[in-house]
RNA sequence: GGUCCUGUAGCUCAGCUGGAUAGAGCAGCUCACUUCUAAUGAGCAGGCCCCAGGUUCGAAUCCUGGCGGGAUCACCA
């Protein structure tokens, strides 16, 4: 039984025995003791003043007493109003050390046998990577983690939005204006290439529109009609049009697999939207039969959500072709045929809230195995100091460009310092890369997804303060005295040791990391995780300031405090690990 | 207009399943490197927790109603 668990039944007990009185585990609030206050965990009594009859000090001195009687574990205790704060048997911290430090699986929860798909960033083909793409990526491969660590089994997959008019729209400027030159003949990465002629395209429909405007003539700029004339020949499967429309999609391809790699996200599984967009049709047959769907005087089926407070929606149009409801019931369904999953997480932006809101009342109403275990991770826009991110006035934050700046502030802040020089080359640039890319996740993985979020450049680089280098730097210090220590090793055991206040918090800290885990998973929020981490490091510095290590004269001091500190890198590995953060062994 | 999200220090954010005197970082001002790395630590200053009611022994946290910001209410995806 946990800690937690034992102490909660000893107070379920001592409740009976003084008040007759049977209280549930959940309405025992067990927290942890406020620093200002001594003790390690503290009761709030307040609810038990009615049925007990007494004061609340009184209570909490009752319960204090029955305790320390018999709870060995219950060292002590002292009653502050209505809040009975609990002292644990030191021991107990001194023998958790013991015991975890040596634990490789220490904060992963027991596998649990279920499947979770967690889908993330899902990009167009049009066009590279943003900021906004980065903060869904990060979310996606940190929340698949935390799921994993937490004892799911986890597939990683995207929806690649590959077809459609945006996509023929860049086929269509290169095809006018490209003369035949590539990625590699041009020099620039995939992405950015297919982007630059989505841009083109853009600039000459304008152009044309200008020119019918100036003319006096109304309708759609010529171009406009060639793309969708591509698009119709696309449909058609016009054998030409799919090899260019395959061909700029490799550039594509190519493209964001440099900035995945860049970022250290990989897949298990890659939907293209070009072989599920006609799936969901099957599904609207099946919600017709079944009275689920209904047809409408034009031919074209809804179904009706009223009753559960929202409108009713189209599934199907009149042509008979699909919408995007359409393509979403038949990719979640397929993908259920593919992996039996028992939860399926999306990462979308909170714009699309209400379509998913749609989309699981209608798996619901499906009795989708899988239906309960549906959840949008929504996040927030990403804004700049500046306002809104905007394609049009050019703001918009490349992702490729992003990475390159925060590693390239990285690089240049640690030339300053100098303590670098004994690395070579290779090192120190993976160094940086670390150092920058950690700055970049924690920036942006340490906010609550569901806010919007303001996202300063000069910011996110910095490495002072609630920082990923900051929380490195203790992971680092911490490595440099390892290495140090084991220059001369010696044997001690610190079975008696007496801590100091910092290594009592710390332990406790580190006790709660498990916890924090489960928390993450079941809210689906790696910011909780960034929270833990910060906290951690702050007082390892902090205790790494007041203590020496090596120093003591003491073994036993210096045993205890070397396996806590090492037991402090593993969870803030660990935890880092958890957002995609790479931790670097020097800085 | 309906629905959903959001509002905490000058700025960026924690805390929100009700608990003790609301916390960090940045920016500003002090102080501490002959040290296991100062990418650090200690301190000062900074608050009608948007407003008004309600529930409660207790509200930043829950409820109601406002106000400000955002999203959405497409046969785009």
């Amino acid at each position: 039984m946990g800690l937690i668990a034992q102490l909660q039944s000893g107070i379920q007990n001592a409740l009976e025995a003084l008040y007759q009185l049977d209280a549930s585990a959940s309405q025992l609030v067990l927290s942890p003791t406020r620093k200002e206050f001594s003790g390690d965990f503290t009761l709030v009594v307040f609810p038990f003043t009615k049925a007990a009859k007494k004061k609340p000090e009184d209570i909490a001195n009752d319960i204090g007493n029955h305790l320390k009687s018999n709870e060995s574990l219950v060292k002590d205790f002292n009653v502050i109003k209505g809040f009975l704060n609990l002292e644990i048997d030191p021991s107990y911290w001194v023998e958790f050390l013991k015991q975890e430090s040596t634990n490789k699986s220490f904060g992963h929860l027991e596998k649990n046998g279920q499947k979770v798909m967690v889908e993330f960033c899902s990009p167009n083909t049009n066009k590279p990577l943003h900021l906004g793409h980065i903060r869904n990526i990060l979310l996606g491969w940190s929340c698949a983690k935390i799921l994993d660590q937490a004892g799911y089994e986890v597939i990683k997959t995207q929806i690649i939005n590959d077809r459609g008019i945006h996509i023929c729209k860049s086929m269509v400027a290169w095809m006018e204006t490209g003369e035949g030159s590539t990625p590699e003949s041009s020099g620039l990465k995939g992405d950015h290439f297919v982007g630059k002629y989505y841009v083109a395209y853009n600039t000459l429909e304008r152009a044309e529109k200008d020119k019918m405007t100036a003319a006096g003539e109304e309708g759609d700029a010529p171009i406009l009609k060639k793309a969708r004339a591509l698009l119709k020949k696309w449909e058609d499967q016009d054998p030409e049009v799919r090899a260019i429309w395959e061909k700029m999609n490799g550039w594509v391809y190519d493209g964001f697999d440099q900035t995945f790699d860049a970022l250290g996200v990989s897949f298990d599984k890659l939907y293209y939207e070009s072989d599920t967009y006609l799936l969901g049709k099957k599904y609207v047959d099946q919600g017709l039969e079944s009275g689920l769907f209904f047809k409408k005087e034009d031919g074209s089926v809804w179904i009706d959500l009223e009753d559960a407070g929202m409108d009713q929606k189209i599934v199907l149009r009149a042509d008979g072709t699909s919408v995007y409801m359409t393509q979403d019931i038949g990719t979640a369904q397929s993908r259920y045929e593919d992996y039996k999953m028992d939860k399926l997480v999306y990462v979308v932006g909170d714009e699309q809230n209400y379509h998913f809101k749609v989309l699981f009342e209608i798996m619901k109403r499906f009795k989708a195995n899988y239906s309960d275990g549906l959840f949008h991770l929504s996040y927030g826009m990403v804004d700049l100091p500046t306002g809104k991110m905007k394609s049009r006035e050019g703001t918009v934050v490349d992702a490729d460009d992003l990475i390159k700046d925060v590693i390239r502030e990285a690089t240049s802040n640690a030339n300053e310092r100098g303590t670098l020089v004994e690395a070579n080359d290779a090192e120190q640039s993976d160094i940086f890369r670390r150092i920058g890319l950690g700055a970049l996740k924690y920036f942006i993985l340490k906010v609550n997804p569901k806010k919007r979020m303001t996202f300063d450049p000069k910011e996110s680089v910095d490495l002072h303060g609630n920082t990923g280098p900051y929380i490195q730097n203790a992971y680092v210090r911490i490595k440099s005295v390892l290495r140090k220590a084991a220059e001369s090793p010696f044997e001690a055991s610190f079975d008696n040791y007496k801590m100091e206040a910092l290594e009592l918090e710390l332990l406790k800290q580190l006790f709660q990391f498990p916890e924090v885990v489960k928390g993450a998973a079941e809210a689906y929020d790696p910011s909780s995780v960034a929270n833990y981490c910060y906290e951690l490091a702050k007082n390892y510095h902090r205790f790494y300031h007041d203590h020496s290590i090596l120093k003591v004269e003491e073994a036993v001091t210096k045993k205890f405090r070397l396996t806590l500190s090492e037991m402090v890198a593993y969870v803030l590995a660990s935890g880092m690990n958890l957002l995609g953060v790479e931790m670097p062994e020097k800085m």
